[in-house]
DNA sequence: CTGTTAGCGCTTTCAT
DNA sequence: ATGAAAGCGCTAACAG
């Protein structure tokens, strides 16, 4: 059932049609309501793949991510999906695997499509965007990258201060009388630069050691997490504290300790980060730094929606983390 | 940078193009160099709305998911999507939020975009399919259904056995000598309806009492969990065991216990469902029923592929959930 | 107010 | 082996 069919049965011609599918003027109510009978008689949808033909655009964005198992990136892609379906887009989703090559055949396959535009989601596209052949792909839409920055002229960013968010970590520790703080890091990212940057900016500002040895390099993950502890625990001078890059290595390294005997936060107190559910879920509850991932997301895609209609926005200003304490510390 | 162009700086016509863009046969060697040589120098990539419009098809498939929040479905999506990528099709994701009204909507958009094929996850949809507006959307697409079935004739499933889940636990926690069993459920689906029969079977099976008072409803989630534990401590006489539904729930349920000074599992036992990371984060570290979501987030894609393509398959075995056996039981 | 017509960019017969 | 032309289903300019 097209366009031609209902034009045949309403006894029109597809213009007229066309008018009152599209609600435009210059239709006598008359002729509005003949067509709407037989539009509702066959329950006539038209056809998006047509529509997008003439418009070049299928309303359609894409959501590029690492991982969509990583909660952090599943309740992006979350906000962002109802965000732009409220506004009558849909919403595809490309897990890149972090690696160059999946992020050049989603790019070349985002291009063919003419998607609106996309957003990134995660720290590693900051790298992979230097990429020539990624960014020719992407170069003829508005790209959002949810905490980074690209130089292509049609990227725009949503900024996170990362930095701030482990200084205020090691800031709270300090306070509490911790001198001997070390760091595991588990990625390897522009995102986790800035973390540790501000963890050896927030050490000095306190007069506090910050050499490589207070620096510990894992996996992400539970598994890392237990792997750093065991690190830490073989230092000839026991830390105090241990501020970890992401919440999963956290609790990682929180049941290593305590399975050590170790008791958290009495000898050893420990922080994450992301505010994630898992830090609610472990024992005891772990403190983290909450970096406001749904408003980052409702960001991004206010932003995108901006750029693709062609809007008035103001830039977003950076996003500044907090730190929401709990047990572990 | 259309065919035409191509065609016109190649000095060839458009079928010809169109013949080497698709590596068909009947072109010279030298033509279809000339051709692929201005190709390559354009970067040339065809039109996927144009193509979709002849073919009727954008090599697109849809999940629709309750919440991507959830970690079962964020799982479950990011399977489908790798499987999905790599038959070379894109993937929209569809968050329902578990309404009738959003099913209806994106029934419809999926309609108007004919898209190729549509994974139904989560056991709400054994309802909502019972909408004769989404069957009538969705009639004209295979349709798979993780876990429970519709009365389509394009529709497949693929099921788990979740009453069976539920049997393992019981069965285990029996076997340990436990004689006062309560459950948790936390939902209203299809699928939570099959755990709760699988509990009653079981306690039945080993003549322990399962009336509706060891039946506690709660919501899901952590809170709902806590809120769970709080009514069972409430009892007279209280279980030596609970099962929950879901394992976030399962969580609550063990953390509120912990803080009312039972021991877990000593005092009472605990078990949850899905074998999530979460199982894995708690301490103690929750046994859990292992319904093994990847293996059938694989199969759901098979299937759908299978279908699509007209491809023969044989129809999915029903998957048999294992148990999980950790610390708190 | 309504209809005719020309695209949108491609695939696919059907001739040549 | 190559090209001309029709058609996919719709929108939008242009005539009337």
């Amino acid at each position: 059932m097209n366009i031609y069919d209902i034009a045949r049965e309403a006894g029109v011609s597809i213009s007229t049609v066309s008018r009152v599918i599209n609600n435009k003027t210059n239709v006598t109510p008359a002729t509005r309501a003949k067509i709407q009978a037989v539009l509702d008689k066959h329950q006539y949808a038209p056809s998006a793949i047509a529509r997008g033909l003439v418009a070049h655009s299928m309303k359609t964005v894409a959501i590029m991510a690492v991982d969509l198992r990583v909660p952090h990136y599943a309740y992006t892609t979350y906000v962002i999906e109802q965000e732009f379906t409220k506004r009558n887009y849909n919403v595809m989703v490309c897990n890149t695997g972090g690696t160059l090559e999946e992020t050049r055949r989603y790019a070349a396959e985002l291009a063919q499509r003419q998607i609106d535009g996309v957003v990134l989601v995660g720290s590693v596209f900051n790298t992979l965007g230097q990429d020539p052949e990624v960014a020719r792909a992407l170069q003829g839409m508005p790209v959002v990258l949810a905490n980074g920055t690209l130089p292509w002229p049609q990227a725009y960013s949503v900024p996170v201060d990362d930095s701030l968010g482990v200084q205020l970590a090691v800031r709270h520790l300090a306070q509490k009388g911790h001198q001997h703080i070390v760091y595991v890091k588990d990625r390897d990212t522009a995102a986790a630069q800035h973390k540790q940057n501000g963890f050896v900016a927030e050490m000095q500002a306190h007069g506090l050691a910050c050499g490589e040895d207070v620096i510990f390099a894992t996996p992400y993950g539970l598994d890392g997490g237990k792997h750093a502890a065991a690190q830490i625990l073989a230092q000839k001078k026991r830390p105090t504290a241990v501020v970890c890059a992401e919440d999963l290595t956290a609790v990682g390294v929180l049941k290593a300790l305590t399975k050590a005997g170790i008791n958290v936060p009495g000898d050893i107190a420990v922080t994450g980060y992301n505010n994630s559910e898992y830090s609610e879920i472990c024992t005891p509850e772990l403190t983290s730094v909450n970096n406001k991932g749904e408003e980052a997301a409702v960001v991004c895609a206010q932003l995108l929606e901006a750029r693709i209609e062609g809007k008035e926005f103001t830039p977003p200003q950076t996003i500044l983390p907090e730190l929401v304490v709990r047990e572990s510390s």
